[in-house]
DNA sequence: GGCTGGCACTCGCACGGACCGAGTGCCAAT
DNA sequence: ATTGGCACTCGGTCCGTGCGAGTGCCAGCC
């Protein structure tokens, strides 16, 4: 039917004027601002349907309305067009982040970028290790008994921590270690470093066995867990620009800062390389039940290393943050292909 | 006098009553919550000779004062005992920083525990790496012209930076230059790093000098900047708590992440370890006008590393706050001493 | 049957006046 | 010098009112 067609225009319409004056949008407005063809008296016909089927509500009895949750998912999956990214905004993106010096340098430009680009919050995952293959590792020696392991990955990560060994070594040992460590290990990938562990341990010389297997349990230990909560926060300020009401952005500043939750988020990446876009109550969690997440995954090739995205109120420009999401994944990925 | 002492008396009674409650405290309140021994009326005129000497303020005709910047320093400087925390929270620090694994693990805590500790915005700088001496210098080969120089400090602290050279190294080339590196620079203060890479060009042999040059430069260059530019931010969400207006906090946050600002607050500190607190207007920075900060810096025995701090309004309880800041550093300093 | 213009109705909100009470400054008394 | 008394100021709150945006419904029209 043209009904149902039309409909839907008008809730295009709705959301679209939502978004960009962030006033409940009425009848009469939308028949002037858009030309449906259609007098108001007809768009209220509709929007009455809209409102029934659960797309569209009013906030209060004499006021316009207001897209739901799942208004803005339909919109979302059917009625928006990708929006391409102008040239000068490709520019943008390319002259910003070119010139990062190491992988720290290139995923903090990566979220100041994402959070001006779209003027929200932007978060980064650090790319997740299990994925990556070792290039090198490395045993310093504090003290006797002390010593710093470096490992350092195919993406240019560099992770690094203290292992408390049983007995003082010397720094014969320290050589052997580093040796024995890296022919075991470098060019593994890191989701398969633990099953190593076993192999490494019984070809050690004897005097050597306990330390080995205390810094090998370090290393997997390292690689496992960490790996997965390191997380980049930027744009914060963004968020006092929209809310009203200070007590309504404390829950979200504490789940970004409790990074646990948003890396969840963000680390569910489709694997096909699509946006994803999870909206109010979508998001199953108390403190963003009022914002959407928009996020997408990054990596060189099909290797996928990590999610990055923004996290914003559900009222936002959908299309025009999942095209700048998209874009900068995309950038960000070559990017750490090439190193 | 008598009269003075007794003044004095009346601010600080202001100043407390009004960072517990938040309202412009009056006479009457005054004579009431503490034993001043005398009338509301006498305190009244004390309070007008207060005012007159900008100490505190009315925010209009008929309500109570409230502190300005010029009270709370007087308050700081000469009314406020040093508060001892207690054992409970001296406990807390300890279990709170007690293991954790690497540089980054402690930092993180020590952010997040002084949050807590004050329930302000809190802020660790990264260990300066002019003042530490290098460790350990490791060269991996990511292509053939592209090698990642790994810096490890005395503190514990990890520096990478990918230099690309004028042309293809060989594996051999890799190894003499990581073993020329660490002969020259190992046990080196970073501050002094620069006056030595001349001598180190020199004496390279002729047909490594090149990458010797290019490497030194960079490890330089990463040394003297960088080292600047790290900081941790906690416990946002500690702001959001005190404002009513999301306005403004917007400008906090953003200086916030700006973090070059906060930056050179937190990293002027004393040098003889004294807590060093920034009122209001004193911070001289538009965005921090109506905020404190109060700093101080930490290290092992005489070494300063680094500074941390809180943030928060000026409105604030600054004896609680500068006892959690200096139990912190001083934690933090051992912490760092001992690995 | 669907669209349209008209119309009565509903509310949220902004405006303005009245009231209240906390707090002050001054003054005369001690 | 301190104190009790007192008149005064003025911001915050509480109502009552009017306004206007927006709606739902209905009868008429294509």
């Amino acid at each position: 039917m043209a009904h149902d067609e039309r409909r839907l225009q008008v809730l295009r319409a709705i959301v679209q004027d939502f978004v960009s004056t962030n006033d409940p949008v009425g009848s009469k407005a939308l028949a002037e601002r858009h030309d449906l063809g259609v007098s108001p008296a007809t768009i209220r016909n509709d929007m009455a349907v809209l409102e029934e089927q659960g797309y569209i509500t009013q906030p209060h009895t004499s006021a316009g309305r207001v897209p739901t949750d799942k208004g803005y998912r339909l919109f979302v999956d059917r009625l928006s067009a990708v929006k391409p990214l102008s040239a000068a905004e490709r520019k943008a993106i390319e002259r910003f982040l070119d010139g990062a010096v190491d992988l720290h340098d290139v995923l903090g430009r990566t979220v100041r970028l994402l959070a001006q680009l779209t003027s929200q919050v932007a978060v980064v995952q650090y790319p997740t290790l299990s994925r990556s293959a070792v290039r090198h590792l490395e045993v310093v020696q504090l003290t006797g008994s002390r010593l710093l392991v470096v490992l350092i990955t195919d993406t240019g990560r560099v992770e690094q921590r203290i292992v408390d060994c049983p007995v003082d070594v010397t720094r014969d040992d320290v050589a052997d270690l580093r040796a024995m460590l890296n022919a075991a290990f470098t060019g593994a990938k890191l989701a398969d470093a633990g099953s190593k562990v076993p192999d490494v341990v019984d070809t050690a010389p004897p005097h050597l066995r306990a330390l080995v297997a205390a810094v090998s349990a370090a290393l997997v230990e390292t690689l496992v867990e960490p790996g997965e909560d390191r997380l980049l926060v930027g744009g914060t300020a963004n968020l006092a620009r929209v809310a009203v009401d200070p007590g309504s952005l404390r829950p979200l500043l504490e789940a970004l800062e409790e990074q646990v939750v948003v890396l969840k988020l963000i680390s569910e990446v489709d694997s096909g390389g699509a946006v994803l876009v999870r909206i109010g109550e979508e998001n199953a969690y108390e403190a963003l039940a009022g914002a959407s997440v928009v996020s997408v995954g990054y990596g060189s090739g099909d290797r996928a290393l990590g999610g990055l995205g923004i996290v914003g109120p559900t009222r936002m420009d959908y299309p025009g943050n999942m095209a700048a999401v998209r874009a900068v994944a995309r950038y960000v990925g070559q990017l750490l292909a090439g190193s």
